[in-house]
DNA sequence: TTGAGCCATGCAACCGGTTGCATGTCAAAC
DNA sequence: GTTTGACATGCAACCGGTTGCATGGCTCAA
């Protein structure tokens, strides 16, 4: 047993106080239950001890713990972090702490940390999960569960829905006069890859493109980067990325082979994270993450507060964001 | 009492394997003091009842819980995410969980976290806290703390050192013919901000230039934005900003100017967190800010180890990284 | 004056583990 | 064959709160 310095127990405040144990428990949790004196003098007691009540102690005999946890693929990818900040925020609003939770793309250690995490919390909030669906499920049976970016019927679940956004994009394209157009994959276990992927390749059906794939296996600068190559040889005019990130790859290497944007290629983002961020600005699908993160945590609560309402399904509407690297 | 659904506790494990509670305590925990056939039989029991050991029951009775607290001033400023990610990961390593808190650059929404994690953390990391310093040495009487990015002796912290490379930036500087040069600061009650500006005003003077320091409060594309105008009128050549994303906003200022960078104007970022992703790609001063989260965890497992060794002050060095935005 | 009922507080069990000490067993040593 | 000691396990107290129930004092009405 650690101890810890000058830690003052609910026992002390009682003996203090000249009163039980219980009381001083009650003056802090149900002061209506005592006289109004009685609760001054607790108090009174409790401030020239210090005493401050013992977070682990009162979890445990209560069994909540007013702590959430929230899961990323990656913290450094620019989509997460006001997502991390407005759950933050609305968990504080409520007194609850998260704890933040980084899985590196890998369902493995994305298992491990759900692991953790579930002791210890309330809830679990997991942003572009990779693990399988039964897994998810099989935790979901533990604890409530909110995802994001991420579709299993059953778990209450906030989707950015980029595809009006990305059909937005292909017939803008359309209308533009291309004729050719390709689609830069993300993270193949990705929610949000497969809608869009499958968005684009709708509408470019839809407005009589065609479409070439490009297989990535990450959300990267680099992935981009790489990818220009198998998009220049396919012959098409325009990319549209997976996301910002990948998209500003992909303008940096059209830049080292001498191409301007929008002139010579034009390229489409996702998520809109960079702003005006790159040269030119990108044209790019909005996503307010922020918001997914906001919701994600008051869906959070209601799964708290009731135990029904299992299959919520939120859609995040997106839109076509045009600044000057389409022509 | 919340009861939670199929709840597995010691108890029914002790009695499944027909051993005392204790002995399936020591499986968990001490296997080497029972039998190998006795640990096999209790961890066959939990294994088919499902037990996992309660995370708070055991904190209450050790007085550990293997999670720390990392409080960063804004989860959005891109110089934080590596960071985040770094401690994390190093937490990780060693089976501890970590609690983000987001203080909005507030001192007041600083202090009212950590109150809420202190109860439930073996410690706390702060980076570039806005908290007074009695405030901190308070704190850290209750806990450890490690500091990152603020100086407060007797308080374990790592400081990113940017004054030799901003040195290095300003005598790049003069020997390119610069003659006066304006610094464009940050958050006032930042170390880091109180760090670069005298470094550049003692380099400036040695250098023999005349220095232009234009306030702003925080670090902000807007503050960058809205500065230009002043050091404009100051009749500088170059600004010098806090960090990138203030650099960043005054590029962006120049542009709508029609002044071309580096041509008409020189630009000096900090931090090195876009990369090439401004256009031009930006001068600026490295920090491995994924380093300061790393070794910020690891001087908090010293401190939790032993309890001397209180006054530790890493700097991690910086350099001068030249790109497109100097002339 | 007495009994009913309410309300403030005390009592003690409980949450789910951990751990110092006691006990019992068995093998080696005398 | 008895003593000694090491070692495996049990016992019970403890961590610091919370809470259902018991108790006792007081008020109010009959």
């Amino acid at each position: 047993m650690i101890k810890r310095r000058g830690t003052v127990t609910i026992s002390q405040v009682a003996q203090a106080a000249g009163v039980n144990r219980s009381s001083v428990s009650r003056a802090f949790t149900k002061p209506y239950m005592l006289t109004p004196e009685t609760v001054a003098r607790i108090k009174a007691a409790a401030d020239t001890l210090g005493y401050v009540p013992n977070h682990t102690a009162r979890a445990l005999s209560t069994g909540r713990n007013s702590n959430l946890a929230l899961i990323v693929p990656d913290v450094a990818n620019p989509f997460f972090p006001p997502m991390i900040r407005a759950a933050q925020d609305a968990a504080d609003a409520q007194d609850y702490c998260v704890f933040l939770g980084n899985s590196n793309e890998d369902p493995t250690k994305e298992d491990r940390l759900v692991g953790r995490f579930i002791g210890q919390v309330e809830g679990l909030i997991l942003a572009s999960s990779r693990l399988p669906e039964k897994r998810i499920l099989d935790y979901a049976e533990q604890r409530p569960i909110v995802l994001i970016n991420r579709d299993v019927a059953g778990v209450p679940r906030v989707l950015i829905d980029s595809s009006n956004g990305m059909t937005e994009a292909v017939r803008f394209l359309a209308d533009r006069g291309h004729k050719k157009i390709a689609y830069v994959s993300g993270p193949s276990g990705s929610w949000s890859n497969k809608s869009r992927r499958s968005a684009v390749r709708k509408a470019a059906q839809q407005a009589g493109l065609e479409l070439y794939v490009c297989p990535a296996q990450v959300s990267s600068f680099e992935a981009g980067l790489s990818a220009v190559d198998r998009i220049l040889d396919a012959g098409t005019t325009v990319a549209i990325a997976f996301d910002d990130v990948t998209a500003h790859g992909i303008l940096a290497g059209l830049e080292q082979r001498g191409i301007t944007v929008p002139e010579g290629f034009s390229v489409v983002g996702c998520d809109d994270v960079l702003g005006d961020l790159t040269h030119p600005p990108l044209t790019t699908i909005s996503s307010r993450s922020s918001e997914a993160g906001d919701l994600a945590v008051s869906l959070m609560y209601d799964a708290l507060r009731s135990v029904g309402l299992k299959d919520a399904r939120y859609l995040l509407q997106t839109e076509l964001v045009v600044r000057q690297t389409t022509k």
